[in-house]
DNA sequence: GACCAGGCACATC
DNA sequence: GATGTGCATGGT
């Protein structure tokens, strides 16, 4: 990845998103997104990690790996009590295997399973059909249009909004698409920039950006970090 | 034992 | 439109 190199003192202000990009990899590394083996895993990890911790999900992917069922065909020959034991360790699973269900259903049906035909698709279109499936969100749809079809679209999630909150990027009342619109005009036309960051900002969260206190060691600390928030 | 984790849909007001 | 709630396992 080019190494851009942002002074966070000289660039201003107007860029924070850009100034906290460089820090974070500076401080952490590349994050080598998304840990998944193929675009298709990619998607179902997608549908598995929502509000769940990815050491869960992977030992879901692994049940579905060990019991040769990591494709859309037998994911939807699975019955539904068979494909929720799979998935049992990544929680929520009677759920997330009615979701997943669905969105396997789309991908063959509509697009005869084929990721070259979604890859066809412009992110507008392909977000429109991904939000119109029963349980895939907002984030789920990104990060399934970013990381598994390599589009360009950021992808927002709880750590993004409370980090940009707390450095006064976004209001309070800012939802899911304005901070996505704020990123995104923030940041440069650059997947794998996009696919980097939220990755950064994941792991970044993880580790300081907790609800409270806000930790000064957070690599983030140095730029107007509101350490009250 | 409490809390959290890479959300989402639905019910209720 | 905003808010509350159910969904569930596994690590710390």
């Amino acid at each position: 990845m080019e190494n851009l190199r942002i002074s966070p003192m000289s660039s201003s202000t107007d860029n924070k998103l850009m100034c906290f990009y460089e820090a974070l990899l500076d401080h952490f590394g590349p994050q080598h997104w998304w840990p998944g083996q193929s675009p298709f895993e990619v998607m179902v990890g997608a549908v598995l990690t929502q509000n769940t911790n990815w050491s869960n999900v992977e030992k879901a992917i692994k049940n579905l790996k060990n019991a040769q069922a990591l494709t859309p065909e037998r994911i939807n020959n699975l019955t539904h009590e068979e494909l929720a034991q799979l998935i049992r360790p990544a929680g929520y699973f009677n759920i997330k295997a009615k979701r997943l269900k669905n969105f396997i259903r789309w991908f063959c049906s509509d697009y005869n399973a084929s990721i070259e035909s979604l890859r066809e698709l412009s992110v507008d279109r392909l977000r429109e059909e991904l939000l119109s499936i029963n349980g895939i969100g907002r984030e789920t749809a990104d990060s399934i249009i970013l990381y598994a079809l390599e589009k360009l679209t950021f992808v927002v999630d709880t750590y993004t909004y409370r980090i940009l909150l707390r450095h006064g990027c976004i209001d309070p009342d800012s939802d899911y698409e304005r901070t996505k619109e704020y990123c995104q005009a923030n940041l440069p036309d650059d997947i794998a920039l996009y696919n980097e960051l939220h990755a950064l900002i994941v792991r970044t969260g993880k580790i300081h950006c907790k609800p409270r206190p806000a930790c000064l060691e957070c690599p983030l600390a140095r730029f107007s970090h509101d350490v009250e928030a």
